[in-house]
DNA sequence: ACCTGAACACCGTTCAAGT
DNA sequence: ACCTGAACACCGTTCAAGT
């Protein structure tokens, strides 16, 4: 009995699940394309019709993934009020709340090793990323809530230390607690930063 | 001609100074450890005496890379004056340009992918050098130069922003005057964190 | 257009055997 | 103790051929 037909149908959407699905469990590294397809039930060559390489397919689950924490740091300022510091508080919380739940997907996003196609839509991905948090700075500046300046250059240390935390704290074994703490006196940390 | 002897004589240092090469030159994950042993001019096997696994060899990597970085930022502290600010300013740069020379070298040490035994020396590895900056802290606090509060919590958004800082201008393409101008901004936000 | 089958040139790792 | 030779079970990628 043949359950599959000679063509898959959703190849390409069946293997970026699954991609995931690995990404999630093992790391980026356990990617193998070979298993991908046996998994899919086709031959190990079937995937090179929908990525050219396996680059190709890290670099779309990249740019998956930036589609995803866009929508999640849209959200939390939707839910926000008009105050600075609560925009700055919800959208810290809801970019560690996304690095915890997907720490292997957004160490692929942040990884400078794409084809040279495929850094081309991820830095343009980055970019609608800080623009969101930029239009946030000018916010509490215009509210007078945050100190002038070039906002290009305000927003480094806030992107810095929201990606440098998420690593830290998926690599040092810390606790819920701590992790916890931390991210609130980072959170605390910023916002004396920002401060007039 | 025998340019070899049988035996090499010091294979494993030599293994580590050709992977270290390959990891500056191409990154970590282009280190085949056949293509080191045909480098060293061994046979493929030849390795295994000296690293169990590849991921051994890696750990070895960033047990020197850790090394490395304490030796730096040990000396950047002792030609630094006593006042919190200079102090840190120098930490901080020191921290920069290593991760500038390095930085395959520390995603690997950050890496959280480690054989269980050497995740222990690097975990050690990593706590001798958030030790000395927490010195640096309590210190400024001892002065009157540094708020009051737990110097584990407060460490971490230091640590944070310098890895996450590390990281965004890696993967960013910024220009080197932007890099200098975001660490300055940087090292600006964090010492109006600590300020009393 | 999409997939298979078979092949190519690689891997990491293991293990008996050599020096 | 240290290394070789040969093997095993994998890879990613390519390409003619099938449906």
């Amino acid at each position: 009995m043949k359950i599959r037909p000679y063509h898959h149908g959703d190849l390409r959407a069946t293997l970026l699940t699954l991609a995931e699905d690995t990404l999630r469990g093992r790391g980026a590294a356990e990617l193998s394309l070979r298993e991908l397809a046996r998994e899919a039930g086709v031959s190990p060559a079937a995937p090179s019709r929908h990525f050219k390489t396996k680059q190709a397919l890290l670099d779309a689950l990249a740019m998956e993934g930036f589609d995803r924490l866009d929508e999640v740091m849209t959200a939390a300022l939707h839910e926000a009020g008009d105050a600075f510091t609560d925009r700055l508080d919800r959208l810290a919380r809801a970019y560690m709340s996304f690095s915890v739940d997907n720490a292997a997907l957004l160490e692929l996003m942040y990884s400078r090793k794409h084809d040279p196609d495929a850094a081309e839509e991820l830095v343009a991905a980055t970019r609608r990323l800080t623009g969101l948090v930029n239009r946030v700075i000018e916010d509490g500046q215009r509210r007078g809530e945050v100190r002038p300046g070039d906002v290009d250059l305000l927003v480094l240390p806030l992107a810095a230390a929201l990606q440098g935390l998420t690593a830290l704290l998926q690599s040092g074994g810390f606790s819920t607690t701590q992790i916890e703490q931390g991210l609130t006196e980072t959170i605390a940390f910023i916002q004396r930063g920002y401060a007039p």
